[in-house]
RNA sequence: GGGCGAAUAGCUCAGCCGGUCCAGAGCGCCUGCCUUACACGCAGGAUGUCGGGGGUUCGAAUCCCUCUUCGCCCACCA
């Protein structure tokens, strides 16, 4: 389908009468595909796969939002560009989820069965998985769907059993039994990053333990209930109080055991009462400290967190909150408990069900993470790795520093099957699929757990590519080069994917990673469906276009740092967005409808090109003021300061070619003055300039105009037009210090104006006595442009300090005045003359003092020192200007 | 307990490897305009001890110290 580009444009811009048509017609011409035989230099971003556990919300909006801008960047740049999309598979989120879903139906995964419940989560992904692309594709997402993956299909899965296989011949995974953090709702074992610490007002809990031989030794703790596991008191060696007691026994109530007595210098004598009740079941410390003293591994709590059959009766089978509360009870009715007090302390839950984890002794798969950060390390350290913000880098840097081995195993059901078989007498004895029977016939059985759904996300830049087959579009879109994606998620995944794409191809996957804000709402709370408090974009899109959000949060977010938005007022908070688009579509409809006939190239050696000698002014400051801007917008962009340019090729557009150029011009354009072709001209050229720089923010919109532009084809689309560069002969300086004395002067006459109330339609004349020359050749030109925008009858040359009238001097030292006969208040026109010459007066005396000081003028460098003695000069002469001004009037 | 960041107009924020800032934007506010692209607009305007204090410097919103208030990350003190 093609966009119609001749009809008529409505005078408010309504996304979504172009929006998906649009969206369609650049899949239908291939616009987002990226061609790995080009030879063009690739350029390559990974789309961090949002989950498929849920639609999208604004974090998601923004942060493709920033992809996309950069890409189309690179692409109109002339790069190979390829963003790379794709959904993760989620293991324990999308679990959690669909168990939820069969919970309301009365069922659990076990009645089901692991096949069946499988089944059903493929269901549920498949359905959100193509709810969520779609999403990104209301938003204007140029990602190459062709390439689309699943962290699940069976690529992915082949790469995943592939490095699985590698590590584990490196010696790089292994098994092994150790205190890992369980999950007790999600029954499953966690990393150390899937732990989240909130800090808790809580309780210490001062029991009396009795000693063997009479008296007794109070130990202090956060969770009372695991005393039913202890199996010995842990006091530092050097402590005084407890040094006689090391090595005697103490009678554990409740259970009624005699436990030893140890020293062990990881005790700090100085927390509690020194002496602490030592759980090596249910405690990474107390394990440490119970292997140390041989002390035994008593278990008491079950996956479910409820108390074992190894703890006495009453307690048997409680919940371990409820097991707490009756432990305390007991204790206190025993008169064992010597007091409790509050206690701050953190407690980590989990990411997923947000239950409490208990650390457990559990038999796990992890990877050995020490070798694997080495060379991650150096490449942060040597530079060839960098972060947007850097301070990011030193998260990074410190996480692998102190990195530990990674828990890869759990114990679900949906995710990528770990690529272990045992036999039956429990030897593990392969690896390999091709393996999966014995030489002697006898079937093996693959290992009950899955993997980490972050050890499938961590290979996706290579696996995404067809990793480990060497894929023509692994040899030309591997290496990437940046990734985009929010804080939280360094440790889970930037960081994984950089070890583990320098293990495997030795590359680095990507050079820089862009770190963008959270949206949080006005109460600076992160935004999420579970709090009420987020921004459905398909509910922003329709009401103010794909073009509008993505400019309202481009524009409001520097490098790094959160948007705010309000979801009770969206009306206010894409505002920025919704108006500017809806200017940049009137300038469009202007210059659109003003265009007759074709448009001479203003540039080059085409026949009929405009002539320097035929371009005004205002043309000359326009094309040169353009330059500027690309310039600036280019370094922003390729400094990922998208915030700067899109604002910067806002204010070109709005206030520049809008507010003043199409103002300035309009006599031209409608035949009331010469010179409109010429005029046309320029306003093409850098209408079209303006739209190529905000295409990478504002797509839709952007080709929507661009494309009714004369001389395009039908198939042309600014999604490849070439980027803007920089001419040095657009370079006018003389045009900009011209127009700007002109703007100066309207803007002054229009102060008058609203000063002394003139009625808006009624004009006046003004006199104004040049400061110079090039000041006077300014007016004359542009005498046209003074009478429209100022609303002047005549802009008379000549003497202005003895004329009545509303009086100004611009900061070349023109002075101005605006006769207005009975309009003008003497006195009040002399209390503003005063008031402006005491400012003036003051700022001159501050910078004479100030260039007096030979400390300045001797140590600051002297294109400052100039700089400053112009300003003094144009002060000093804007105030002689007024007083001359004021002493004529007679003030 | 360590480490880091932020505090700038009524609101949300830019600026911050010192001078081009006599401190900017958007929204909001005030005044006047439906001027044949746009009232999602045009023109004009008001509003800031750049969190407090100290220091370095010829010069500080910008660098250093300190305090206060908010965030974030890390951490096995039970």
């Amino acid at each position: 389908m093609t966009p119609d580009t001749t009809a008529p444009l409505p005078p408010q811009y309504v996304p979504a009468d172009h929006e998906p048509a649009l969206y369609r017609w650049w899949l239908d011409h291939g616009c987002f595909a990226a061609d790995a035989t080009s030879g063009r230099a690739p350029y390559v971003i990974m789309m961090p796969p949002p989950n498929v556990t849920a639609h999208l919300h604004m974090g998601h909006g923004l942060n493709n939002a920033v992809q996309d801008a950069l890409i189309r960047f690179e692409r109109m740049r002339g790069r190979e560009a390829l963003w790379l999309p794709g959904t993760d598979h989620a293991g324990i989120a999308t679990q959690t989820v669909v168990e939820r879903l069969l919970a309301k139906e009365g069922k659990t995964r076990h009645d089901l069965g692991r096949e069946a419940f499988v089944e059903r989560v493929w269901e549920f992904v498949g359905q959100t998985g193509a709810t969520i692309l779609r999403q990104l594709e209301t938003i204007g997402a140029s990602a190459d769907w062709s390439r689309t993956y699943f962290t699940l299909d069976p690529g992915p899965a082949r790469a995943v059993r592939e490095a699985f296989v590698r590590l584990h011949e490196k010696g790089l995974i292994y098994r092994g039994l150790r205190m890992i953090n369980w999950d007790p709702v999600a029954l499953t074992a966690l990393s150390d990053e899937e732990v989240e610490m909130h800090e808790t007002e809580g309780k210490l809990w001062h029991l009396r333990y009795p000693l063997e031989h009479g008296g007794h030794l109070v130990v202090a703790t956060t969770r009372p209930e695991t005393m039913l596991g202890d199996t010995g008191i842990a006091v530092h060696p050097e402590d005084d109080r407890y040094r006689h007691l090391v090595g005697t026994r103490v009678r554990l109530p409740l259970v009624d055991r005699l436990i030893p007595i140890v020293a062990d210098a990881a005790i700090d004598p100085a927390f509690g009462t020194g002496a602490v009740k030592v759980t090596p079941a249910h405690d990474a410390t107390d394990h440490e400290i119970g292997q140390r003293h041989g002390l035994p591994v008593l278990e008491v709590m079950a996956p479910d967190a409820t108390m074992t059959d190894a703890v006495p009766m009453p307690f048997r089978g409680l919940d371990r909150f409820t097991a707490r509360e009756k432990v305390v009870a007991e204790f206190a009715e025993l008169g064992l408990l010597e007091k409790v007090v509050p206690h701050k302390h953190a407690v980590g839950r989990s990411y997923r069900s947000n239950a409490v984890v208990e650390p457990r002794l559990s038999e796990q798969w992890f990877v050995r993470m020490r070798p694997l950060a080495e060379p991650a390390l150096e490449a942060y350290r040597s530079g060839r790795l960098r972060f947007i913000p850097e301070r990011r880098g030193e998260e990074f840097e410190r996480w692998l520093v102190n990195i530990r081995d990674w828990c890869i195993s759990r114990q679900l059901w949906w995710g990528h099957r770990i690529p272990v078989w045992y036999a039956d007498d429990g030897r593990h004895v392969a690896s390999r699929e091709d393996l999966a029977t014995l030489p002697d016939g006898t079937p093996l059985r693959q290992d009950e757990d899955v993997l980490d759904t972050w050890f499938s996300s961590g290979l996706v830049p290579f696996s995404a590519l067809g990793w480990p087959d060497r894929t023509p579009d692994l040899a030309v879109f591997h290496p990437g080069h940046v990734l985009v994606t929010g804080p939280d998620i360094i440790f889970f995944w930037v960081a994984r994917m950089v070890m583990l794409g320098l293990e495997f191809t030795g590359e680095l996957p990507f050079t820089t990673v862009y770190l963008n804000g959270i949206v949080r709402d006005p109460k600076h709370r992160k935004m999420s469906k579970s709090a009420g408090n987020g921004i459905d974009p398909l509910e922003v899109v329709p009401r103010f276009g794909a073009d509008a959000l993505r400019y309202t949060m481009i524009s409001a977010m520097a490098a790094g740092t959160d948007v705010i938005l309000d979801p009770n007022d969206l009306d206010t908070s894409f505002a920025p967005g919704r108006n500017f688009a809806n200017k940049l579509w009137n300038a469009g409809r202007f210059i659109l409808a003003n265009l007759d006939g074709p448009v001479r190239p203003i540039a080059g050696r085409a026949a009929g090109v405009v002539r320097r000698e035929e371009l005004t002014v205002h043309d000359r400051w326009l094309i040169a003021r353009c330059d500027a801007v690309v310039r600036e917008v280019g370094e922003s962009y390729a400094k990922f300061r998208l915030n700067e340019a899109a604002t910067g090729a806002y204010h070109f557009l709005w206030s520049d070619l809008a507010d003043w150029y199409i103002e300035a011009v309009k006599p031209r354009l409608y035949g009331e003055a010469p010179g409109g072709d010429v005029a046309r001209a320029v306003l093409v050229r850098c209408f079209d300039t303006a739209l190529r720089l905000l295409h990478p923010v504002m797509p839709f919109l952007t080709e929507t105009l661009w494309k009714r532009l004369p001389g395009r084809d039908a198939d042309a689309t600014i999604s490849r037009a070439r980027w803007p560069e920089p001419d040095p002969r657009a370079t006018d300086d003389a045009a900009l210090r011209a127009f700007a004395l002109v703007q100066e002067l309207v803007t002054a006459v229009r102060g008058i104006r609203a000063e002394y109330g003139v009625a808006p339609g009624q004009a006046v004349a003004v006199t104004v006595a040049p400061a110079s020359a090039a000041a006077e050749a300014a007016f004359r030109d542009e005498a046209l442009t003074i009478r429209r925008l100022a609303k002047v009858s005549a802009v008379a040359v000549g003497e202005a300090a003895h004329q009545e009238g509303g009086h100004a001097v611009l900061t070349d030292g023109t002075a101005i005045v605006v006769p207005l006969g009975d309009l003008i208040d003497r006195e009040k026109e002399c209390l503003r003359l005063g008031a402006e010459c005491e400012r003036l007066r003051q700022l001159v005396a501050a910078q004479e003092g100030k260039l007096a000081n030979e400390q300045f003028t001797s140590r600051a460098p002297a294109a400052v020192v100039d700089k400053e003695r112009e300003k003094l000069a144009s002060w000093r002469e804007q105030l002689g200007v007024l007083e001359a001004n004021r002493g004529a009037l007679g003030c």
